[in-house]
DNA sequence: GAACCGTATTCCTAGGTGGGCATTCGCGGC
DNA sequence: GCCGCGAATGCCCACCTAGGAATACGGTTC
């Protein structure tokens, strides 16, 4: 009677797992755009090249990101842009408790507004 | 120019690795069709209750589910159905891999239809 | 082929975390 | 009050992993 077999909540759990770190998520960001290079990731993320490019295995293994060889130079894109739609759920969600906890601290004031 | 800051990015991060653990899928999927007890959990999952409590723990700091005490026991829900787009997601793209996945094992067979 | 650039990988360490166990807490029954 | 039940917490251990430094790999240029 469940809807996720044990395989598939592994699967499901890897996934979750490879957003599950801001690094990533920046790099995710950075890539929102159009696709860069590992040395424009590097830059843009602040981190160290070796980190970079551990991330961006991890997202790559996960299937969030696609490669591509051009010269010395490796660029790497968001394969699904639905990545965004979960960040922007999971987001949103991030967003609604944090109006919730406002309308909580701030009742006083805000609160004909906050819920008006 | 970025979309997200970095506060955001530790909290979204801080959501999805609330879902990147199989066991608290499983609890988050047995609570799909109607709140529980921990008790009833813990025989669902077939974990022990210790790690139920902290797995239900982490889940409600991220604010996957909610609380309710009645008597000796705590009912848990889902708070906000939308968790669980974030798993079809995933899911979906997990599908979609593993078709590829399937096609490229199976292309002697198959070839011709897959890639046309 | 040697030097060079960009990228990937390896080794290491420190911090985080899931699981098991024992204990404590919250609440109701007696 | 004491006991019993369900749930939460604390402690421990094994494991994993992000990050840093050094190194190896791949490809281009001369």
């Amino acid at each position: 009677m469940r809807e996720f077999s044990d395989e598939m909540l592994g699967g499901i759990a890897a996934r979750f797992k490879a957003l599950a770190e801001p690094m990533r998520l920046r790099v995710l960001d950075v890539l929102r755009r159009r696709e860069r290079t590992v040395g424009e990731l590097v830059r843009a993320t602040g981190a160290n090249q070796a980190n970079v490019s551990k991330h961006l295995a991890v997202l790559h293994r996960e299937g969030f990101v696609s490669r591509r060889r051009d010269g010395l130079h490796v660029y790497y894109g968001v394969s699904d842009p639905r990545v965004f739609e979960l960040c922007d759920i999971v987001c949103g969600e991030l967003g609604r408790r944090a109006a919730a906890q406002a309308r909580a601290f701030g009742s006083a004031r805000t609160s004909r507004r906050a819920r008006g």
